[in-house]
DNA sequence: GTAGTTGCAAAGATTTTGCTGGCAT
DNA sequence: ATGCCAGCAAAATCTTTGCAACTAC
């Protein structure tokens, strides 16, 4: 359903070139082995927010030499490398999302009906926020704002479950 | 900075009245134990946003015969009610704060230095947010914004545990 | 060759739950 | 009375870690 209409053309390819992430591990001066590559690229090629578990399935599903431990231990690094943002939209487990280059930064609606999320950017909101930062004397590192909304038009029809 | 200007008179005196969160449990029709009661004052009592193993302390020390399971089936349910919000501030563990009445929202900018947490209100991102979410075809039900900032002016000394 | 990585299983940390007795209404 | 509630400890989850073998650079 929420098959990528902007449709990137970052076709990772067979598995010559390096995936956007696997590419910024690079440059971090991380060691790419087996499992990182394969990792980087299950977190390149999502456009959803994948819990651990769910990452690790994805990973498992396209080599199976892959502990659970290694993908904790991945999302960890990548994360405190930058590259990686942990998100909690409820619901006891973290979940992953690639961080997004330069100063873009995208918001999050959440359906309240659907559990669907619906990204969104908004240049004013950025421009609020560092000055808001500002104002009470810190240096603004980053931010995360959640939206929990409504649809207002009602043909709402099929909604399947979120994530 | 956060000590409420608003200052409710919520002095819950000596233990005979119930506390604000106390008088909502009555209203929902939750029996009041006495454990009950206890975790309710400290949660009225609350200026910051204590996770549970913080709230347990608090009751424990006003009635020894609290259990920390009590504490974790009250928090729990008070969400669900309504009565209580629960936050992540990143650290692993949930934190609680009682929700606002009316539609006064708060905001908190996290240190990442010391992980102290500031609130702070803001008419015009109110705004802002209400349109955004508007454009974006939703009824606004709830919202949050977190701002993870470096404090600017390097004075800072002595500011010791967080919270 | 060396330092960083991995798998596995065990340990940790946080939260939930089954059960029995107890208390509020 | 009776049904919700509490304590306790075991279990369930989610995440981290010790250690020996392994691998990228």
């Amino acid at each position: 359903m929420v098959t990528d209409a902007k449709a990137d053309v970052k076709r990772v390819a067979r598995s010559n070139e390096e995936s956007r992430i696997g590419q910024l591990c690079i440059e971090h001066g991380l060691k790419m082995t087996g499992q990182r590559r394969v990792i980087a690229r299950v977190l390149s090629e999502a456009e959803d927010h994948p819990d651990v578990e769910e990452l690790y399935r994805r990973a498992s599903a396209l080599d199976k030499r892959i502990s659970i431990a290694t993908v904790y231990r991945t999302v960890r690094l990548l994360e405190e490398k930058g590259i990686l943002e942990r998100r909690d939209f409820g619901g006891g487990r973290a979940r992953y999302e690639a961080s997004e280059p330069g100063h873009q930064h995208h918001y999050h609606l959440i359906d309240v009906d659907t559990g669907r999320v619906v990204e969104f950017e908004d240049e004013e909101h950025e421009e609020l926020i560092r000055r808001l930062a500002d104002r009470l004397g810190f240096d603004l590192v980053s931010h995360r704002l959640e939206l929990f909304g409504r649809r207002i038009d009602s043909s709402k029809s099929a909604m399947d479950e979120g994530l």
